[in-house]
DNA sequence: GCCAACGTTGGC
DNA sequence: GCCAACGTTGGC
């Protein structure tokens, strides 16, 4: 199977590039949407993901992460003391999934959502006609100059 | 802080 | 299964 190719968003504040370098690895937590969830759920290891900056000024892509492990059941959804609790995800019959994300690279610039809107190159993008999707598909076409724009410096 | 867009819930 | 009410995301 191909390698594909994603788009994950976090609040800085809550998870940032730094905190993803610092750590080295982490378990993407929290994602309490299905569509989302669903596409953490298609993720294999080996794919790659931008990490995308919301909620701050400005909201962009900062850097890349790459998928070392695939979905599993998110434990958090379990705990009624945890901010991620959900009553209707049990571990017998667990609704949402978290994978394993290892940092890749921080660019040395943020790709803005400003100038991925402004280029028509990104139309099609699922950023650009949907936004809100905290866990996203991208084209290799679309990730590759990403990654070119966010080399560039 | 506002609010548009969208997702989820639950009554019927 | 419809849809109104409500909640959340996330840009601005």
């Amino acid at each position: 199977m191909a390698k594909q190719f994603w788009l994950m968003k976090s609040e800085p504040s809550v998870y940032s590039i730094d905190d993803m370098e610092r750590d080295g690895v982490t378990s993407w937590e929290g994602v309490r949407n299905y569509s989302a969830r669903n596409n953490m759920r298609a993720m294999k290891v080996g794919d790659e993901a931008l990490l995308y900056h919301s909620a701050t000024n400005p909201p962009g892509v900062a850097g890349l992460v790459r998928v070392v492990k695939g979905a599993y059941p998110d434990h958090h959804a379990f705990d009624p003391n945890h901010q991620y609790f959900d009553p209707k995800s049990s571990p017998e019959e667990p609704r949402w999934d978290m994978v394993d994300v290892e940092f890749v690279e921080r660019f040395p610039r943020i790709v803005t959502l400003h100038e991925i809107k402004a280029n028509p190159a990104f139309d099609d993008m699922v950023l650009v006609k949907r936004g809100r999707l905290s866990v996203q598909p991208v084209r290799r076409e679309e990730f590759d100059r990403i990654v070119r724009m966010g080399r560039e410096g």
